[in-house]
DNA sequence: TTTATGTAGTTGCATAAACAACTATATGCC
DNA sequence: GGCATATAGTTGTTTATGCAACTACATAAA
């Protein structure tokens, strides 16, 4: 049985990703103390949408890995706080296409420092080689489950 | 600058805790197909009660990396599921003492079961020494940030 | 052209998290 | 004893997730 070692104790914290619920809550907190008043999950979307402007609701979902309503929710959110901005598709009209406001440009820069600095302080002491196996190992367990 | 090649396009995925959300998914999807009718948030503090039944809120909160107010809820919860019950402390009549039902410790089995077979679907492919890393990994960037 | 099927997005409902404010009880110090 | 402070737990509010059911539009096949 091959990853019988983590059958046992470890298996709990694992499952409950005590360690990305740990990243999440500190870049909450250093979002605030930035005075950044935005949630991660609404950076999360933000960030695809500062990659690529002009986005579908779909897009986002697969990008951010949230399901139809939920984008439904952070987009109606995002439109409330005058991030983003709903422009009806001429192609297929079934289609939303999310579209940043200035102000949400003006955060980009900032916001990406504090994710940064909190991805740093996350890491501290953990050597480059680690982090590559993490991430591979991250990456193999999102694909064998997706 | 130590962890920099962490800082660009991965940062997003480790951030968001793509493989945990995944693994969530996931282990709620198999117990459901099992027939068991928790959350994982339930589970895991069944989890815990399992280890040592008769914990007092606050552990669970400690044990679960939960708030107070969340335990609250997930007690409440369980309790009109009629898997736990709130014993009043005779020591200290602040402290409720959370209790097993018969129906809970029948769970056990079978969702440790569920939760063992979720995680080799996630680890499959992943070796012994990969998963030793990652494990390292993950507790070092909880420890840096609790 | 009509009908079936698929896709994009929304809404309703239950559960959960984070934060702040609150009540009740315990403890330690004067 | 009486007061300040700490601890255990609850409640309210906002935000988010997951699932199912739904509407609207698009596409492809008959």
């Amino acid at each position: 049985m091959p990853n019988n070692q983590f059958r046992k104790s470890e298996l709990y914290s694992f499952i409950t990703g005590k360690a990305s619920t740990a990243i999440a809550r500190r870049l909450q907190k250093n979002f605030k103390q930035a005075g950044l008043d935005i949630t991660i999950e609404q950076w999360s979307v933000l960030y695809h949408l500062w990659k690529e402007d002009g986005m579908s609701q779909q897009l986002l979902c697969d990008a951010t890995f949230r399901d139809k309503p939920s984008i439904t929710r952070l987009v109606d959110n995002l439109e409330k706080l005058k991030l983003v901005k709903r422009v009806a598709s001429k192609d297929d009209r079934r289609i939303n296409m999310i579209y940043l406001t200035p102000e949400a440009q003006e955060l980009q820069e900032k916001s990406m420092e504090v994710a940064n600095q909190t991805l740093n302080e996350a890491l501290e002491g953990v050597t480059h080689g680690q982090v590559e196996i993490a991430k591979e190992v991250l990456q193999m367990v999102y694909e064998n489950l997706k």
